[in-house]
RNA sequence: GGUCGCGUAGCUCAGCUGGAUAGAGCAUCUGCCUUCUAAGCAGACGGUCGCAGGUUCGAAUCCUGCCGCGAUCACCA
């Protein structure tokens, strides 16, 4: 039973044999720094059952806590919070319990139910951006906590690989491309598709100008201009299967998916299970004609096929076109049921797509509960804010993007930079200083994106580049490697007996109560998608430590059994901190 | 215009299921490397928690209205 539980329903005894009144709760907070104490017993919401002077009633039930419960060393009571002095051996043998436990803070056990996880879900005409990358981390952050909240967890993409847009990079490529390939160019696959796709929209607005200038009016020019009727013309073929054009999209996509690939392994997320749209596309048009028999849809006077939602607040939405034709939604709705059906252990789905498509997924997830899925009751959509530039919005096709590899590689060149300046890597190889500018460059930009509250916009200015200090990835990477140091240092025994009495630095009793916290911590990221909240734990766990490392000796202990408690305690602070990044998918140095 | 989200120190962010004097980092300024890695530690400076009401013993946190920023409201995806 947790410490908590014990002192709730002994504050509950307390009050009943004191005042003869039954709590129906005890309310806890964790002492501030300012007071003496680890836990308070907050009075005030006491007074609504047990009348009387506040202080004077948390005397009376620290007295009681005191005589009644071994763990409690003291109390001070001030105003109506009523501050209590855990023991330092309840510390000493919660630490005795976990020391050898390996994945400390993770679920023992897997739930048999499965959810879904989906990120990324490029485009195939044009490379990864900033923004993706956000969306990267999050998902396969949600992923990793998920499974470390006991979960099992399917990754997942949607690759939207067809589509007027696809077409688009393709008929420029067709048409200036001069047989240009990546091997031949020399330039990545996806930049070299996603190049042909700026070309396509430097022609076509050349063409409305011309069109324009030849006095056609512009709205009419950007709806005529000849390249955008072929690239539709090409769109038609293509979904009627011409050969020509089908392996035209097969080569050039297989170019942008080897380009995705490295970019995909750098940033180090993977997934287990693709779609392609060009294979779901037609979904969901039966599941809409049943629902239109269900009496869930209704059909207007053209044929087109809608959902009044006006009960739930919302409005009417399309699901299927007067000529029969799905749009966005039907695909979405015969795509969900699809991976259903692909993986029955599935009971929920996360959907990490950006703020700009709510309502979007507020519909989707209605439209499926109205359908009867169960399954549907634990659709979750991680909706994140966009990153912009100072500049405003990043846009592809002109060019105000900040390319996804271009960042890795800055941030690595950084990292060089500085570790270079420090200059503590005598000894290491060229091969591994190499890893560890990527291991420091990628968890600074990493730890710079998901520390921030995903519903929150960024704003991201190259110009500035991403801190190294303070509040920051390599901050915490730091930290492990001087606990390694010291591990690496510390070669005697370390099989001391816990249950020997010794008095507990402050500093090791704060370190000891946020360890404690580590497991529900996960717990709670997994209930709010927020990896943002494991990172604002680490950093807490790693101001501590440092501040312990700077105040108290480690190896310099004269005290046997205090030294070794010392490396033990920043042996597992070293675990719980490399735990924390695995979920942020943040590798972490032994050196650095 | 309707709907949704955001607004906390000069900047970037925590805190938001109500609790003590609102916390960090960056920037600026002070100290600390003959002792376990100074990408560090200790400290100073810095706040009408967008504004105004309301609920409460108690509001940055909950409710209402307003202001500002963003998104969205297509037989686009």
């Amino acid at each position: 039973m947790s410490l908590q539980k014990v002192l709730s329903q002994c504050v509950i005894d307390a009050v009943k044999e004191l005042y003869q009144m039954e709590l129906p709760s005890v309310e806890f907070q964790p002492t501030r720094k300012d007071f003496e104490g680890d836990i308070t017993v907050v009075v005030f919401p006491m007074l609504r059952f047990v009348k009387g002077n506040p202080v004077e009633i948390g005397t009376k039930i620290g007295e009681y806590l005191q005589e009644h419960v071994d763990e409690v060393a003291k109390f001070n009571v001030v105003k109506g919070f009523l501050n209590v002095v855990i023991d330092d051996q309840f510390y000493l043998d919660f630490f005795d319990t976990i020391r050898e436990e390996a994945n400390y803070g993770f679920a023992k056990d897997i739930s048999s139910d499965a959810m879904m996880v989906e990120y990324s879900s490029p485009n195939t005409n044009k490379p990864l951006h900033l923004g993706h990358i956000r969306n990267n981390l999050l998902g396969y952050a949600v992923s990793e906590i998920l499974k470390a909240a006991g979960k099992k967890v399917y990754k997942t993409q949607i690759i939207n690989d067809r589509g007027i847009h696809i077409c688009k990079s393709m008929l420029a490529w067709q048409r200036f491309g001069e047989g240009e390939t990546p091997e031949s160019s020399g330039l990545k696959g996806d930049h070299l598709v996603g190049k042909y796709y700026v070309a396509f929209d430097k022609a076509y607005k050349e063409q409305i100008a011309e069109l324009v200038d030849n006095g056609t009016a512009k709205e009419k020019a950007e709806k005529e201009a000849p390249i955008l009727l072929e690239a539709q013309e090409m769109l038609r073929k293509w979904e009627a299967g011409d050969e020509a054009t089908v392996s035209l999209w097969q080569m050039m996509n297989g170019w942008v998916y080897e380009g995705f690939d490295t970019t995909y392994e750098n940033l180090g997320v993977d997934f287990d299970v693709l779609y392609y749209e060009s294979n779901t596309y037609l979904l969901g048009r039966d599941v809409v004609k049943d629902g239109l028999e269900k009496g869930i849809f209704f059909k207007k006077e053209d044929g087109s096929v809608w959902i009044d939602l006006t009960d739930e607040g919302l409005d009417e939405k399309i699901v299927l076109r007067s000529d029969g034709t799905a749009v966005y939604m039907t695909q979405d709705i015969g795509t969900a049921i699809q991976r259903v059906t692909d993986h029955p252990d599935i009971n929920g789905m996360v959907y990490t797509v950006g703020n700009e498509q709510d309502y979007h997924f507020k519909v989707l997830f209605l439209i499926l509960k109205k359908l009867g899925y169960t399954w549907a009751q634990q659709l979750y959509h991680l909706s994140y804010g966009m990153v912009d530039l100072p500049s405003g919005k990043m846009k592809s096709r002109e060019g105000t993007v900040v390319d996804a590899d271009d960042l890795l590689t800055s941030m690595e060149n950084t990292a060089e930079e500085l570790s270079k300046e420090l200059g503590k890597l005598d000894g290491y190889s060229e091969e591994e200083k190499k890893r560890l500018y990527r291991t420091i460059g990628l968890g600074a930009l990493k730890y710079y994106i998901l520390k921030v509250d995903p519903k929150k916009r960024i704003l991201f200015n190259p110009e500035e580049s991403v801190d190294f200090q303070g509040n920051t990835g390599p901050f915490i990477q730091y930290t492990y490697a001087r606990i390694q140091s010291i591990l690496r240092k510390a070669d005697f025994d370390l099989s001391i007996d816990l249950k020997a009495t010794f008095d507990l630095h402050g500093k090791e009793k704060e370190l000891l109560k946020l360890i404690q916290l580590f497991p529900e911590t996960v717990q709670l990221a997994a209930e709010n998608y927020s990896p943002a909240l494991i990172a604002n734990y680490t950093y807490d766990l790693v101001k501590e430590f440092n501040s312990f490392y700077q105040q108290v000796s480690i190896l310099g202990e004269s005290d046997g059994t205090k030294k070794q408690f010392r490396v033990l305690l920043s042996k597992k602070v070293g675990e719980v901190i490399q735990s924390a990044f695995r979920l942020l998918g943040i590798d972490v140095p032994e050196r650095m």
